[in-house]
DNA sequence: CCTGTCGTACTACAGTTGTAGTAGATGGGT
DNA sequence: ACCCATCTACTACAACTGTAGTACGACAGG
């Protein structure tokens, strides 16, 4: 499935996304609200980039009476799998370890959760072993 | 020092940046040869790239004889950590720990590397405990 | 039936990025 | 003293992004 090789998306473009990942299909008005409450952006500019982004083939849309509805063609999980590999590859020359450390120096991963990652992680060891 | 807030760096720019960060100062021919090497990119790209890198305050350059010299004004680990919090901030939710769930469940991480991570977390936990 | 409202579609525009050509300055070799 | 090789600076341009106004079509209420 070749369907979705570079899914990368600007963070605003991301959130009109997680609108409709959340909640699935949604009308231009209902993304509108949510992103005028968030960031206070105009309804007209919400139709536009989702506009762009049906374009780009990320959402879908679907007509129905007067109104628009939209649907994202495309997953959290997948733009996170292209997103976060973009970023391994330009910035931890593709080595997902430099960048777990990264998180770890940097204290974005709190003490706390250290635990959890740990189960996580056997987890995932012993699947693989 | 509010000095780098957003150094948020396109895949190109990265490439122009870690020419700098591994090698130092570097004149525009130099780091134009290596991504001319790389990505097959005219030098005159490659100086213009710069010059708006230096305008937006992310290189440095000083003039000798003719020829132009730049060096980096921001770290990779300041690309990193803005660009890394960027990316954590928009899809996943603030969540570090959501984002190394993510590259062991995508197998970013190969089983080998669990070990040197579960040490570098074991480090981490003991300096914060 | 007429009109206002609602929502979409089209147009606009500035800023950034990627890409590169061209022209102008300068120093080195003859 | 001159010309060529360099190297930089300026200009160009298309695509994409963020932002939004305006115009147009249709439905609902009077």
């Amino acid at each position: 499935m070749a369907n979705a090789p570079d899914v990368v998306l600007s963070d605003l473009q991301i959130a009109l996304m997680r609108v409709l990942w959340l909640r699935g299909e949604c009308s231009t008005a209902e993304v509108a609200e949510v992103l005028a409450q968030e960031r206070g952006i105009k309804h007209t500019t919400v139709a536009t980039m989702l506009t762009r982004l049906e374009k780009r083939g990320v959402v879908a849309l679907r007509r129905d009476a007067r109104q628009v509805y939209y649907v994202a063609r495309v997953s959290e999980s997948e733009v996170r799998r292209s997103m976060v590999s973009e970023l391994l590859g330009s910035l931890f020359g593709g080595d997902a370890k430099a960048l777990v450390s990264h998180l770890v120096d940097e204290a974005e991963i709190a003490p706390g959760d250290l635990e959890k990652l740990r189960k996580k992680l056997a987890r995932g060891g012993r699947e693989h072993e």
